[in-house]
DNA sequence: TGTACATCAGTGAACGCGCGTTCACTGATGTAC
DNA sequence: TGTACATCAGTGAACGCGCGTTCACTGATGTAC
């Protein structure tokens, strides 16, 4: 069959990357095998590396795209001054429906286990996806609240996100996985909501 | 030099469980091989199978021994009645010390990520290191706080203790570190402190 | 517009490697008399 | 208390396996004339 065309070629790239993004967070980065990733991109292994220098490489691609996957949509609205933004994936990450969709969920709760470990282009790519998560839920800066302050919920907030889903996805049975979501709806309530009257509560009633 | 007497083997046990306790969670579940583990025993990996039915059961086992060696003294002080015993383990598990201690640390900090996608005893394991390290924080219970509601103070310490952590381990650089430590104490504070009037601070004035 | 040819995307066999596990072996331990 | 012997903890070579990576090959693509 080979060879074929350079559009084709983009189009074998993308599907690559969409696999890998799905396979590494569902089986974690050393899990994922590039046989496994090839195969569900309609691909043998051999093709691999006329598209990647190597595995990590595509582990690294693979998280930044899962990162966009998720984010984009929300980065866009709150870019565009949407302040419900924020709310909206927090309340679509402490859902059911992201519980149970490790492969297209979040890839910090997926990998950030493994990435702490690692170095280079995976550890840089998690790093990143954790940068742009914290931005997107940080707190409107302005003459009242530092930029550091913003900054600090948000990284607060995805402590909270990430640690709740992970010990919800690990929970013995679907009840004790309710708990943990409903706990973790209700702690980033008391960091975010303007009638609590922790000294946070200041970013709010600008 | 074989055999080995009585006393001598289950000296030998003890080290393969030290050891395997230390490396799976410095390297992770699946990195930490029977042979680098054996290694640090000061055996080598033949003898394994005298110790051990296969990894899964020293992993389970490991699993369980890094919590005993992390909980067991807090959970005895609060089964004496000690109601700074939690206060101490939360502090103690957002220090530097525990941030750069990974293979003396909290277990589920470690394995978490990898434990919810395994299945058999290793998630058992886990899981049991999450309950008990959630009784520990969880709040009393008396007659105006349901042993429900104090179980969820102690779900969602631990959601924000694990996620918390994790991340501060992954962070850039000490300045991003000593931020989400910081952030994850502030949210704590928020979520068990007396001073909050938020439904939760009930449970603090008995 | 055709023709000749270099390029290179994708295939599938092959590679070395480290892993978990097995096994024949050794010799001190523990036991039966 | 000695002696003879079965047990078995630990050794180190060997196993099959799946992994990431390499490579000779194929034949459609893209290009030069």
């Amino acid at each position: 069959m080979p060879r074929v065309s350079e559009a084709e070629k983009q189009r074998s790239h993308s599907r690559i990357l969409d696999s890998a993004a799905e396979v590494v967070r569902e089986r974690g980065v050393e899990a994922a095998s590039l046989g496994d990733i090839m195969k569900a991109a309609g691909m043998t292994h051999g093709g691999f590396y006329r598209h990647f220098a190597n595995k990590e490489g595509l582990v690294a691609a693979a998280i930044d795209r899962a990162a966009d996957d998720v984010l984009s949509s929300y980065e866009v609205r709150r870019a565009n001054g949407d302040e419900e933004a924020a709310v909206d994936y927090i309340n679509e990450y402490l859902s059911d429906r992201h519980r149970l969709a490790l492969k297209s969920g979040c890839p910090l709760a997926a990998v950030a286990g493994e990435a702490l470990r690692a170095d280079g282009l995976v550890r840089t790519a998690t790093q990143n996806a954790a940068r742009r998560t914290a931005r997107l839920l940080s707190g409107p800066s302005n003459a009242e609240v530092s930029g550091d302050e913003a900054d600090d919920l948000g990284l607060a907030t995805l402590s909270v996100l990430v640690g709740t889903i992970v010990l919800s996805r690990l929970a013995r049975d679907e009840g004790e996985a309710q708990c943990l979501l409903k706990a973790g709806a209700r702690t980033i309530n008391a960091l975010r909501d303007p009638s609590d009257d922790s000294e946070k509560e200041t970013m709010y009633h600008a």
